[in-house]
DNA sequence: ACACGGAAGTAACGCGCGTTATTAAAGCGC
DNA sequence: GCGCTTTAATAACGCGCGTTACTTCCGTGT
């Protein structure tokens, strides 16, 4: 089934059925004769063939995705927007997982390129800086979740600070003052922001950041557990009335530190989490309020980057950051 | 950059690269022209053009993919092991999600036709019958956790029965007798053949079915943790000393009821859950033993069908069910 | 009557590549 | 020296489509 099997069953030349398919502006095409051959494509039942489109018109209409994992919610997320954002458009998404190996990355970068993709989207699962292999520059790319160590790549990040901030400044609001911070590992992003806008939050409160109320952990339940056993431990009056934990695994664990105490969430204890995996947080019982991070926003805005760097246009900044919109359910 | 260029710089004609560059078997090629050849495109950087190479070949070397939401554990599987074994083999996923949308799922099954799929892979949350729009059955279909209600396509199931099986048969070697089980929706196939393997289990060991000690439940936590007080606050020797969850979020709940009167896992009571849902099974306390859903072998075994549907070879069994592995944890 | 401009439609080229049929050269036996 | 096979390489066609340049036809004004 080609356009000129159409052509031929509507009794014109294959190439008014192009111009009609492509409502080819200049075309001067009598009613008559394009319902004749709209007719005929809905009798012959037929569809273009997208590559041979993209091959005449010299433009692939892909976009490339490559994540670490795909597995997980962070990487569905960022293919939830970017899918989403892309199909309006017309566009569509080679996808590729990199698992975090070098060749793997590699050869899919490959791929895309063969693919003749017009833009590339590379995400990570955490906050970092990463180095792409020197294939990515033949094509625009944009990075998310992560910055280019070279400092040369546009890429979209979420706003840490801003996050931190809230999660406190949440807390603060429900009346507490002894806050404890269950960090992450203290040497990556994500932990340097929030205690950023942890400090801010207290201050602007009028509040002196107390340095043994923050303890860093390792983004497992268990290391939350224990730290939160460490604050909870404190003597009555120095005890936090509030945690807010580096994600919602650590939130997890610092639940059952304070119910096997006796303490009632969040009448005793409130809590704050990050991330918002719906899995733990909405199933926790009582539900975990908690900061999520926008991946889906961020894919969405990484495909408009890309389109418009597709298109030739400038990019009004190198840098964007997206907040992280606090999720209000019952733990605080 | 296209071949003749590469050819041009070899000194030779384009067949010859082309030659080359597929191996073409039955073309006598000198290893020093062969030498000089892949020099070439190595110095131009030159990449084929997939789509062009697609369109000459008359093999576009797409498969589609069509789930309904990409967010979640289920679909991330899936495209994982469908995207690994896919790559493999040098064919690549269009991927599309449906979101519930009758509309929109034709319109991704439109565009996947129109790139010219040989091949499309649909799959579903949760198992059940499905419908397919008529265009699907353009190209070879085959469908992933669900079924055609007209008993047409070929599917992909998971054996819910072995599945209810192997959970009941490790908590009766465990010495449970009184098993109370926890049920998904009883109207649907994965409570249906669950049911029947937990019976089959209890009465090959001897012990018969007590209907009493199954409970309906609703796919939550909070109305597992319903069910799990029911069976839980029966008189002390006729208490269930484990339970067999319908999910991991319902397992969730009965942890719940369990710890708040008081009884310890596994030593008081034991837990089975279903679903493996990685963030809540391997984070509880204490971790879950659970049934994992063979998403990603559904996936890769999706390709492999549709792989010898594409090929033209005639497929051995209409329907495959494929194992639920069980996962040792720390609550039986 | 003629030139002219616009409407309607088409032939023909090229996108980058796979593939077939064909050619040119080289090797070989006699 | 001549036919014949093998080796090495290429010209040419087609995949399905976008696009440009061109043709034909008709109505209008003078």
């Amino acid at each position: 089934m080609t356009m000129s099997d159409v052509a031929r069953h509507a009794g014109v030349s294959r190439t008014t059925v192009s111009f009609v398919l492509n409502d080819k502006p200049g075309a001067a095409i009598p009613e008559e004769t394009r319902r004749r051959i709209l007719e005929a494509i809905d009798e012959l039942g037929y569809r273009p063939n997208a590559g041979a489109r993209a091959l005449a018109a010299n433009r692939s209409g892909w976009f490339g995705l490559i994540t670490e994992i795909v597995t997980g919610p962070f990487a569905t997320e960022v293919i939830t927007g970017a899918q989403s954002r892309a199909w309006g458009d017309r566009r569509f998404l080679l996808i590729a997982a990199s698992e975090g190996d070098p060749a793997q990355e590699a050869a899919a970068l490959d791929q895309m390129l063969e693919h003749r993709v017009e833009g590339l989207l590379y995400a990570t699962s955490w906050h970092r800086a990463v180095t792409l292999p020197k294939a990515a520059r033949e094509v625009p790319t944009v990075l998310v979740n992560c910055y280019d160590a070279e400092g040369e790549l546009p890429c979209i990040l979420p706003d840490e600070v801003s996050g931190g901030y809230k999660a406190t400044r949440r807390l603060l609001d429900a009346g507490h003052t002894r806050i404890g911070f269950i960090n992450l590992d203290p040497a990556i992003p994500a932990a340097i922001g929030r205690r950023e806008g942890y400090e801010r939050a207290l201050r602007e409160a009028g509040i002196t950041p107390d340095p043994s109320l923050v303890v860093p952990g390792w983004a497992t339940a268990d290391s939350a557990y224990t730290a939160a056993c460490e604050l909870l431990d404190r003597p009555a009056g120095d005890r936090p009335t509030a945690l807010f934990c580096g994600n919602d695994r650590m939130a997890m664990g610092a639940y059952d530190a304070i119910k096997e105490r006796g303490l009632r969430i969040p009448h005793d204890v409130a809590v704050v989490g990050f991330d918002n995996q719906e899995l733990i947080a909405a199933y926790l019982r009582p539900k975990l309020t908690t900061l999520a991070l926008p991946f889906e926003a961020m894919g969405t805005k990484g495909i408009d980057m890309l389109a418009a760097l597709a298109a030739g246009q400038p990019l009004d900044t190198r840098q964007v950051t997206i907040d992280c919109p606090l999720l209000e359910r019952s733990s605080v």
